[in-house]
DNA sequence: TCTATATTCAACACATCAGTTGATCAAGGG
DNA sequence: CCCTTGATCAACTGATGTGTTGAATATAGA
C-alpha cells in the first residue's frame, strides 16, 4: 500500500480532532449526510462541512450524490494505510525488544 | 486498551508532522538522543527538543536519564492503541460491505 | 416558477503550532 | 573550579486550524 506523505499529514491530522473521529465512529455504521452528521455537534453545520472536506482531502471518505443530498462514506482502504504504517515500527520495535530480553536472559547463565 | 480522548488527540497530532514521524521510524531501531535525532533535519536543536515534549506528552515515548542525556524510547503500546481505535472502525466498515455485498448477489437470484 | 431544504463559499476572529534567537540549567572532564 | 556539551526555557513571529455569521448555489417538490 503506497501513500505520500502529504496524505499521512492528513489522515493523521484528521483523526487529531475528537469531531472527526466521532464522524468516523459514525460512518463505520453506514453513510451520513452532513446533517445527519451534524446532529449530535453543538457546531454549525458550516463548521461540519469543512470536517467532511478535511476527511475526504485526507482520502479516509468518499462521497456520492442523492439528490440534494451528498452521503458521505467511510475508505476501509485508507485506515488501513494508517494501521500500515504505525505497524511497521511498532513490530520492529517489539522484535528489538525481544532481541534484548533474550540477550539479557544469556547474559545471566 | 483504554485511552482517554486528550490522548488520541495528542497521539494523532504528533504523528501529523513528519519531522515526528520520521523520529518514530528511527525510534524504532533503537534509543536516540536529542542531538542523534536532530541531525537528519535542517532545523535547531530546541526545535527537535519541542518535537520530543510532543511524542512524550503523547505517550508514544519516554525518556531516560544517561548522564547528560536523555535518551527516547519508543513505547510499542502506545502504538498499538492507535491501530486498534482505527481497526475498530475499518473492520466494521469491512463488515457492513460484506453484508451488502450478499444481499446484491441474493437480489440477482 | 416559487419555495424550502441541503450544502457550500467568503470573510472574519481567535487559538494553537512550528520555527527562530538568546538565555539558562545540568552534568562531566580537565 | 572553569569550561564544554546536552538539553531546556522564554519570548517572539508567521502559518494553519476551528469556529462564527451571512450570502450563495443546487436540487426537490408544490
Amino acid at each position: 500500500m503506497m501513500v505520500d506523505d502529504g496524505q499521512l499529514d492528513r489522515s493523521f491530522a484528521a483523526l487529531a480532532d475528537p469531531v472527526r473521529r466521532a464522524m468516523i465512529a459514525r460512518l463505520s455504521r453506514g453513510p451520513a449526510t452532513v446533517n445527519e452528521l451534524a446532529d449530535p455537534f453543538p457546531i454549525t453545520k458550516q463548521a461540519v462541512s469543512r470536517h467532511i472536506q478535511v476527511l475526504e482531502a485526507a482520502g479516509l471518505i468518499t462521497r456520492t450524490r442523492d439528490g440534494q443530498r451528498r452521503p458521505c462514506h467511510l475508505v476501509p482502504a485508507a485506515l488501513e494505510a494508517l494501521t500500515s504504517w504505525i505497524d511497521e515500527y511498532r513490530l520492529e520495535t517489539e522484535r528489538r525488544f525481544r532481541r534484548m530480553e533474550a540477550l539479557l536472559k544469556e547474559q545471566e547463565s
